[in-house]
DNA sequence: TTCGTTTGTGTAAACGTTTTCATAGGTAGT
DNA sequence: ACTACCTATGAAAACGTTTACACAAACGAA
């Protein structure tokens, strides 16, 4: 427990009676040493418990083996997931990563740019929608780089994600279908890329129904629970109540979810309500909860293929890659209330 | 974009008309360098765009200001968050963190524990309850290790956490004092030594509050949601049912809640549930859900501190450092009912 | 035998830093 | 004016690898 003195490979050299660039071979290319001096240097490897020192090779072979994640919130099961399908596809290629937990803090996403730059990272991976701050000053210097779920919106980066328009007009969809015709939205930040998306896929599928936009039923979240919870409460102040919910992502979903059950009302005999991304707590609510799954785990390995083919200078990427929504059927969507009494629902006493 | 070329040390010494060394102090102790100079250095780092290559600096210095986090599952809101404290105070005191995670593969805990050992990380934080699979082997090379959450079982490795014990007895008295006698416990795996501590606190709570314990009542689950659900099922196949159960974590407890609601039981009314951890997830169940809180982000920091600490020879750490829990009361756990009715209970039609 | 060719190995350069040591000029104390 | 000591700088070694190059021995082919 004390020593904490490795090997190098000098000392397997020694112990093997023969030259250092010998024991490199051995390792890295064993076709190139005679049958009976591998055999030695394996033995003198075994015997001092040699492993290579990392950052001599990274230094020497200019490459760390390591891909940085940029990522908002590490504790957001969302990425934590895609975060998992990044790593088995790095590790499978024998590369490393490196989780950057950024917080939206420039100064935190400055530091660990500075990862990459500083060649601690081969190529990043960004989840946060943006370029890190301070990257426009050394535009030049960059290394590979892949936007997963968020698409960056200045940049020609290659982007892996699906089709968000896509993914809120099936969802509006199936509420429509249900009958609904008075539908909220909850929407993301307005900055987001995202929430854009989403909200555009809303109108088109509203309009495509041939159903009207009303302003009032359109809210703004921050794409947290707290924040769906908020948009119930200011909907209810008003006077025109919706008859179903679809929100920009599931937390928020759950927010409102759990802001009706507590006025009284039941999903989804007096509202549906649906989200978007179906993180894996979506399955536990009361109601569970009907939204739209994206294939989280798989965007994540396209992600870490594409970034890893770039630093391998393989195939340059062929514009942005798009993975498939699903649209997931639960209990928090239903007929409405109105069709049966065709009036506003009420909550029980 | 296309450029790739990052500026060295020597670029930057040319530009400025000073040696490489002059540099370096410049960088590193600016009061060893002339103000004059300085300036001229500083204008060429500016102008090159200059980051030091961080391979070299770990070569030379022996220090990759990294530290390894080993756990089992990142995305499991409850380590998340304890990654959440640990990255904090490696931000702040100027090291960076490396997640691994493992899966409990022995394979990708000894590729993890190869990091260390190529000084990729200057220590490693474990909260995976035993040493990486390898470790063993190599016991004389090892660089510091703190456990997290999880202590080692044969180490003499510094843990930080809480008292599993207490924290079961806090909870089983919580609901002993509500008027439960018939307590049921859902453990985690055996292999664990968090359940073994949590169900010895529950034994004990029983014994100090003068009840019996019934075997029948300890059901073995593995800390998922879907062992809690089954866990329930298995009991309503035997004839004696608790009033109450205690969950070794909150996913259990969250299954446990669910199957009973799928039964057409009502939480608190018909059983008390409660759970370990108190995840982020916990208050947002129908019921919110009582629950013994562990101060994850906390332990996180402190066990960075530990390490770090370690790592730059201060004081070597004194003893487990264990972090008080708190009982958090939420909806989920009542007066049972046979309190009223003296009888079984039903579930309502 | 004699000349290519192949095979296996060693020597040394290179990767980009930090720091020790040496040195030159300046400042001050006597 | 001489010695002693700072201050600012540069030259070079060291960190642990990988690989281009050189070279010797072995091997066939003539």
């Amino acid at each position: 427990m004390k020593q904490r003195q490795t090997a190098t490979i000098e000392d397997v050299a020694r112990m093997a009676g023969v030259s250092i660039a010998t024991v490199s071979r051995a390792i890295h290319h064993p076709g190139k040493v005679a049958e009976t001096t591998r055999k030695k240097v394996n033995a003198a490897i075994a015997r001092t418990g040699f492993t290579a020192n990392a950052m001599a090779q990274s230094l020497r072979n200019k490459s760390s083996k390591m891909i940085l994640a940029m990522v908002p919130d590490i504790s957001n099961t969302f990425f934590a997931n895609i975060l998992l399908g990044l790593e088995a596809v790095a590790t499978r290629r024998g590369y490393g990563l490196l989780i950057g937990n950024t917080e939206n803090d420039p100064k935190t996403e400055a530091t660990y740019l500075n990862y990459a730059r500083s060649n601690k990272a081969d190529a990043m991976v960004l989840m946060t929608g943006h370029l890190p701050f301070g990257a426009d000053e050394v535009r030049d210097h960059l290394p590979p780089i892949v936007a997963a779920c968020e698409a960056l919106p200045d940049d020609d980066v290659p982007f892996v994600g699906v089709d968000n328009r896509h993914g809120a007009r099936v969802a509006v969809r199936h509420l429509v279908e249900l009958g609904h015709r008075r539908i909220a939205y909850i929407s993301g930040p307005l900055s987001n890329i995202l929430s854009l998306d989403r909200r555009a896929g809303y109108e088109e599928a509203l309009s495509q129904m041939g159903l009207a936009l009303d302003p009032d039923l359109i809210l703004d979240g921050d794409f947290s629970m707290e924040s769906g919870r908020l948009a119930v409460e200011r909907l209810f102040i008003r006077d025109a109540l919706p008859t179903a919910f679809f929100c920009a992502n599931d937390d928020m979903a759950i927010g409102v979810l759990l802001a009706l059950s507590q006025r009284g009302y039941v999903v989804p005999r007096d509202f549906s309500v649906i989200g978007f991304d179906d993180i894996p707590f979506s399955s536990c609510t009361t109601p569970p909860l009907t939204t739209v799954r994206q294939p989280r785990r798989l965007i994540g390995e396209a992600a870490m293929n594409i970034v890893l083919d770039m630093v391998e200078q393989k195939a340059p990427p062929s514009g942005p890659r798009i993975l498939p929504v699903e649209l997931v059927i639960r209990g928090s969507t239903g007929v409405p209330r109105s069709t049966f009494i065709g009036g506003r629902s009420d909550p029980e006493t």
